[in-house]
DNA sequence: CTCAAAACATGACAAAAGTCATTTCTTAAT
DNA sequence: ATTAAGAAATGACTTTTGTCATGTTTTGAG
């Protein structure tokens, strides 16, 4: 647990539904706040729990997943730094129907629900934003489901692909050089991400690196050419 | 175009978000809403399209579908009597990402977002519905995701069947009896549902028959083993 | 009532993707 | 630096699903 993260100063905050706040109202925050360390790997809920409140991303990167019927994990969406998890079950009152679990090392501040829900009565605006929030989530959900009905493997795959390089190196997450365009999420994830088996991924991230889409390193595949890549996920423009 | 309703005494209106006006929105509404008959198969509006308000059934079933990249139909989800369409586009301000289509006749009344936003913010519950309506229409496309990633065709046929039944016959829209259990969508649609080819319903359908779990009459599906077809879909309890 | 269009059905085959078994490579802990 | 555990890679094979071709039934327009 982390005490010394002051949310006026915090330029996550900025950028997220809970900028323009009133002093007084940060002041809350940061004393209700309360901010923890998770490392590689842990998981801060679990699908099936009741939300108490939610969570803001402060850093680190999350995947959001469900389990199929079979218990197969399936990937839904990633949160990056300055995301809200947990918002969709809170808002919906109802459990959460996924888990999330830190890619890598993260720092979650959870605000308790009484809390969050005095700032969205008196700011409207963050009720906006969360709005907009959900209906983007829902958007993309009905274009995976799509992707998902409808594109094979392979296609699917290449689009995966693109949309981790332009999460985890564009606009938001952008680190040094030698590390950017890397992705490391593990094959098995990139199955659970794309609805497949990790052998399929396997062979299919060969096949892409003998057409020079990309290129292997150890465990970390790195994008070549993003519209050879583009033309192989079927994305036309 | 119909003149007659009046929302003051539409039945449809009061298990929705628009119960609980004052009769002055009432009759602001009875002015504002243009209401219009579909026959079946006439699309309401299209993926592309920008929203310049909601639209609300007030009778009969309606298909929301996308185009994937090669031009096939995904069918995201159905609207019935008292639910609303386009709302998702209108509150994230974005361009419909899906068609709307009358499976049967339908009656829409059509609010233009003006008169709309003063009723939001004039009652807030109305954006709190419209928030629990979002959040669990994403919690079910969460789901139907899952199911199209991990399931294999027959287990999503026999969910969508189900799903399909409780939602036509369930609750809702009960018909006379003999109507009732009768699903009337097309083997084109159903496949456009499930993600899969039309042949593969087809056959899987006869499957079905073979194992008494439906019935097959002309171009109508009767369930007739709800909890057979619930085995064969996977769905434990 | 007739007939053509659309929907449904079926077979044969091809392609895609999954599974299982085994080997090789990475990584992180000692 | 060593090594054991976990990931990744590969091959052989099976199953699932899609495609194409063709025939049959249903339905609604005239």
């Amino acid at each position: 647990m982390l005490q010394d993260l002051d949310c006026g100063k915090c330029f996550v905050r900025s950028s997220t539904c809970f900028s323009d706040l009133m002093p007084d109202d940060i002041g809350e925050l940061v004393e209700k706040k309360i901010s923890t360390v998770y490392k590689k790997g842990q998981t801060i809920f679990y699908e099936g729990m009741m939300p108490t409140g939610i969570y803001c991303l402060h850093s680190g990167k999350i995947k959001i997943s469900k389990r199929g019927n079979d218990g197969k994990e399936q990937i839904v969406r990633f949160v990056l730094e300055g995301g809200l998890l947990g918002i969709r079950s809170l808002m919906g009152g109802r459990k959460y129907s996924a888990s999330a679990t830190t890619l890598e090392e993260s720092v979650v501040c959870y605000i308790d629900q009484k809390t969050f829900f005095k700032l969205t009565t008196k700011y409207p605006h963050i009720s906006q934003c969360v709005m907009t929030l959900i209906c983007a989530l829902l958007e993309e959900a009905e274009a995976k489901m799509t992707s998902l009905a409808q594109k094979p493997v392979r296609e699917r795959l290449a689009e995966g692909l693109l949309i981790l390089d332009e999460l985890f190196n564009g606009e938001g997450g952008c680190k040094a050089d030698e590390e950017k365009h890397a992705l490391s999420l593990s094959r098995e994830d990139l199955a659970n991400l794309v609805g497949t088996a990790t052998e399929t991924v396997i062979r299919l991230l060969s096949d892409f690196k003998d057409e020079k889409l990309i290129e292997i390193e150890g465990r970390k595949v790195i994008l070549l050419d993003k519209e050879g890549l583009k033309k192989a996920s079927n994305n036309l423009p």
